[in-house]
RNA sequence: GAUUCCGUAGCUCAGUUGGUAGAGCAUCUCCCUUUUAAGGAGAGGGUCCUGGGUUCGAGCCCCAGCGGGAUCACCA
């Protein structure tokens, strides 16, 4: 690893800390009494609160000015001036914490405790000034600092933002140290999270966990994550939904149980989609469908008001207002609405000619439900901006839902779309063991003709339904698509820390490297103990030497079993 | 997967028909006691993503690769 001359700076400063019998990384608490929103908010009016604080954070700025600066320290809650001054920093004939310390041994990104007291510069601005001051962390890499000013509208203006997308997914934790819209953005989402939490908690339904890793995946159609369990010997896989083990437990007698779940699926990735993302699912005894609908409008609603103050959410150029009560479409209303074709009645025949006349692209696999669910999805989900309610969809997309109660070849299902994208799902839950076993097994016929995304028969699911599941109805809510539309995220990698990346660089292998050279497999970890990591490592040593090298450690490693190597062969992996 | 754009200093980015590698910020030295994108004077810092090719000469042109973004298609 090369460091960059900045970063060989402050390695040195680190040490020339400790010359001075400063730690740079302190054991001790530092006590901390009062945080920078605190401050904003109360000092004009509590002034004599703020004689005595002791406060910590990361250095951001530093503005030198002879024997007195200006410097900036951030907290979580946010940044503020502070100001340094040599004579009160050293009130001793020794200078050395201010000149030496401060001055040439601290750096912009280091975090430091002060103490001091708040007050008002002659330009107006609220800052601290320090008594005293404590390095509580070297940093030992420059951070990509962004500076900000206000333009005459009062706007904050960015310059040198870091903005590069790779970097910022990468390096969150730079990401969030520069950039306080991401502090925000994620403290939203964990807000979201906890309303959803506390309004299920007042509804008195339960938490619960159910396994991740999973002998049979169900509950969804999509391609899963197969891993290994050694001791059982046998493959596991990593849920791609919870639904069928939260069934389970309202079979067990609880009336409303509900788990935030990561769910994970083997499939593309987008703006839209991450390998592992989170659901909360919902199900709750002796409710319906329609009765879920109204949970979710009051859930969502509210989510809004806690999150903005208001129903009005901004996401892009377009506002969504989530104030109940939301449109509601069938979904062959919905189609007619915006094609102007009623195919509520149709044929097969008849619903694949719509689908070319209307440009859907289609194929000879797709059924009826397929051709409708293509129609619609084609023609009008991208166009419901607006929160609103798609129900009753065709029957064969829906193998876990109950049969509508009077429109035949329908199902007692509904999602919300939201900015043209799904935001929930939920339905009627089937709860009749026979039915669901036929609707299994005609998914396994679509495994079979090669659906990888065909659900799988769960016999002891079906066991259970056996036993008797009270009607219930179920719910599952996108959290990671949800926040996005409420902190306005363009990309699902900006509402969640750590998006699944491709590996950061392909580590150079030496034992490839070697191998490739012609060295022998059992010798290649006696060259990496010697220190050698690249062909040129072995080029600049003599021959001689590294025969006689490789012998010796050969020994010290005591690798009795593997045959020395002959000065020719040796000789041979230079060339 | 398809299309398309991008990769130059720690950061943000310029770089002309192909002719010695540039700016601002950051860093270092000096000056400066209320500044605020502080200021003034000076300095250091580069595998121009990698590997080939064309050329007297490549950051620039060509080919291949790597990494990333955006858009589109399937899944939430």
């Amino acid at each position: 690893m090369q460091l960059s001359e900045q970063e060989l700076r402050r390695r040195e400063e680190k040490s020339e800390l400790e010359k001075l019998g400063i730690n740079p990384y302190p054991s001790e608490l530092f006590e901390v009494n009062v945080n920078i929103k605190d401050i904003l908010e109360n000092y004009e009016k509590q002034k004599t609160d703020y004689k005595n604080i002791s406060i910590a954070g990361r250095l951001m700025s530093r503005r030198i000015m002879g024997s007195a600066s200006f410097a900036e320290l951030q907290d979580e809650s946010g940044k503020m001036q502070i100001y340094f001054r040599r004579d009160d920093i050293c009130p001793d004939e020794d200078k050395t914490m201010y000149n030496t310390v401060f001055k040439k041994l601290l750096d912009i990104g280091d975090i430091i405790g002060i103490k001091g007291y708040v007050f008002t510069t002659q330009t107006g601005e609220i800052s601290i000034y320090v008594n005293e001051f404590k390095i509580l962390a070297k940093s030992l890499k420059p951070l990509p600092i962004v500076k900000e000013t206000k333009d005459e509208q009062g706007n904050v203006v960015s310059h040198d933002a870091f903005t590069d997308p790779e970097q910022r997914y990468r390096q969150r934790y730079v990401d969030l140290i520069v950039n306080p819209n991401v502090r925000e953005t994620f403290k939203k989402r964990t807000y979201l999270v906890n309303t959803i939490r506390n309004f299920l908690n007042d509804r008195g339904y339960l938490e619960v966990e159910t396994p991740i890793l999973q002998p049979i995946y169900g509950g969804a159609a999509a391609k899963p994550f197969k891993t290994h369990h050694n001791t059982l010997d046998m493959p596991l896989y990593l849920r791609i939904a919870n639904e069928l083990y939260l069934k389970r437990l309202i079979v067990g007698g609880f009336d409303g149980v509900y788990e935030f779940a990561k769910d994970f699926r083997n499939e593309g990735m987008s703006r839209f989609h991450n390998p592992e993302f989170t659901q909360v699912e919902l199900y709750v005894a002796y409710k319906d469908y329609q009765w879920m609908m109204d949970l979710v409008e009051e859930m969502v609603e509210q989510i809004a008001l806690k999150l903005h103050g208001t129903t009005e959410v901004k996401v892009g150029e377009k506002v969504i207002n989530f104030q109940r009560p939301w449109k509601r479409f069938t979904m062959f209303e919905a189609i007619e609405h915006f094609t102007g074709v009623d195919i509520s009645k149709m044929s097969e025949e008849e619903l694949k000619a719509t689908a070319k006349q209307l440009n859907v692209p289609i194929d000879d696999t797709m059924g009826k439900g397929k051709l409708i669910d293509e129609i619609f999805g084609e023609k009008c989900e991208a166009q419901l901006i607006q929160p609103t309610f798609i129900t009753d969809y065709p029957v064969e997309m829906s193998p876990l839902a109950k049969k509508h109660r009077s429109k035949e070849g329908l199902a007692e299902r509904f999602e919300a779309i939201c900015n043209g994208k799904e935001i929930c799902n939920s339905f009627s839950e089937l709860n009749d063991p026979i039915d669901q076993r036929e609707r299994f097994q005609a998914q396994l016929e679509l495994g079979k003709r090669g659906d990888e995304e065909a659900m799988v028969l769960d016999e002891d699911f079906l066991r259970a339904l056996e036993y008797g599941l009270p009607p219930t109805a179920g719910l599952g809510v996108g959290i990671d698509r949800l926040a996005m539309i409420m902190t306005n995220s363009n990309s699902i990698q900006d509402v969640l820390f750590f998006p699944q990346m491709k590996p950061e660089k392909k580590a150079v292998d030496p034992s490839v490297l070697f191998a490739k050279a012609g060295v022998r497999e059992e010798l290649i970890p006696i060259l990496i103990n010697l220190g050698m990591t690249n062909l040129e490592d072995l080029a600049n040593v003599k021959t001689s030497k590294l025969f006689n090298d490789v012998c010796g450690m050969r020994k010290k490693m005591k690798l009795k079993d593997i045959k020395n190597p002959t000065m020719e062969e040796v000789q041979s992996w230079v060339d």
